[in-house]
RNA sequence: AACGUGGACCGGGUGAUCGCUUUCGCCGAAAGGCGGGAGAGGAAAGUCCGAGCUCCAAAGAGCAGCGUAGCGGCUAACGGCCGCCCGCCGAAAGGCGCGGAUAAGAGCCACAGAGACGAGUCUUCUCUCCGAAAGGUGAGAAGGGUGAAACGCGGCAAUCUCUACGCGGAGCAAGACCAAAUAGGUCCCGAUCAAGGCGCGGCUCGCGCCUGUUGAAUUUCAUCAGCAUCGGGACGGGUAAGGUCGCAUGAUCCCGCCAGCAAUGACGGGACAAGAUAGAUGAUCGCCUCAUCCUGCUUUCGGGCAGGAUAAGACAAAACUCGGCUUACAGGUUCACGUGAAAA
RNA sequence: GCCCGCGUAGCUCAAUUGGCAGAGCAGGACACUCUUAAUGUCAAGGUUCCAAGUUCGAUUCUUGGCGCGGGCA
């Protein structure tokens, strides 16, 4: 059995074409600095993609992070999420300052809510 | 000890819970599950050099072009490293240096200055000659001023050039295989035999390769047209960041010993150490020691103690692989060396 | 990952054997006008991306950084 909080390449949004779709089609939740994107796929779970943008940021370690930080905001979150969507969480503004969880699971909170993702 | 100089090394450790990539074993029809192992750097960076490797059919010579530049050595190779010489900086330990060209030539030296590289003379003095004198001709010497440089076989070759040596081009998104899907394209230009064309990604030589077929119309040449082939260009359609390999045992790392001033090499023994592809190393909570800042107390004014804060806190993360260089970097460990001034 | 190109006034660009950094637009002041626009005149505006080096002298030549833009299946 797979472990409730586990997040495996299943799971992962990986097809350049399923970006392209969640932009497009997906509705919109912004909040700085990060973006929401929510479409719905016919899966019955749920598929999420992670982009930072490496034009305004430049370092290739701060990207990471903040990546690793997302990824592990939603695996502690994931049981409480509506299931069947694409998601996709962009970040294309450099945020100021030093990078937090909390601060990072708040915004990720917040945008989850209004995108009416949360069970 | 203080200040300084040059190397070498580290740049958290440990425990718990959740999670990721990969590999091995077991279970399972499969999806997957369970257990064990491994999992970023000294610069992984910049992409500045040098190689391996792959493709360009094959990769020759000369020229052009590009690169390097004291001498000698090391190396697979290098623009790297080591030793020595020279120049400059430093009190010293040391540091820095694109450090060939007196042989052939071209070009430039603004402004200022009388004059800027073989053309001449602004001022003064001496001598000679002409002249009554003022002054002038010629020769020599010195000085002032300008300027980076003032007559000297000037300076600039990080200006062309010359000399010596080296260099074919592109790059793992190279390239190979497999699968699926659509199409089995359209248009333009050139070539198709005795002299041409193409290739050797710049040119020449040299070498290699190619030149089929039908018809107009008849033996040949030449010309034209069609088909075919080859080369080049433009456009259209389809699929899409598809999978596997390349892809990690290597100029590898560690230890010992020998040769060498050294870089480095030989020998012996041991080790196997990331392999992702929207891109794996993370999150949370403890403890330890380190650092920085703040507050308080204390002091022999060097510091010490207590509490709190800061993301163990700097620079920054593999993307075919190595050897270097360069740049960034909180803090710490260690070895060797120097000592002028100031302070003690 | 690899390979190219570009940084000059607020903006778009010039500047060659290395020798006083300029043009157009925008902005400012003045004139013209009842007022605005247009037009004319005037002045201002620069660490030539940064740091070293060569040179008497560097936007230009050399080296190293920084920033920006593009291409490659």
């Amino acid at each position: 059995m797979t472990h409730a909080e586990s997040f495996p390449k299943r799971e992962h949004l990986v097809k350049t074409k399923d970006f392209r779709r969640a932009y497009k089609e997906g509705a919109c939740f912004k909040k700085e600095p990060l973006a929401l994107y929510r479409v719905a796929n016919n899966l019955g779970e749920n598929r999420v993609g992670f982009a930072v943008s490496a034009r305004s940021i430049k370092l290739a370690a701060r990207r990471n992070r903040i990546k690793r930080l997302l990824r592990e905001a939603y695996r502690k979150t994931k049981n409480e999420l509506r299931q069947g969507f694409d998601i996709v969480f962009s970040v294309r503004k450099n945020p100021a300052g030093p990078i937090k969880y909390e601060h990072l699971k708040k915004i990720f909170l917040e945008l989850a809510g209004r995108a009416d993702l949360l069970a």
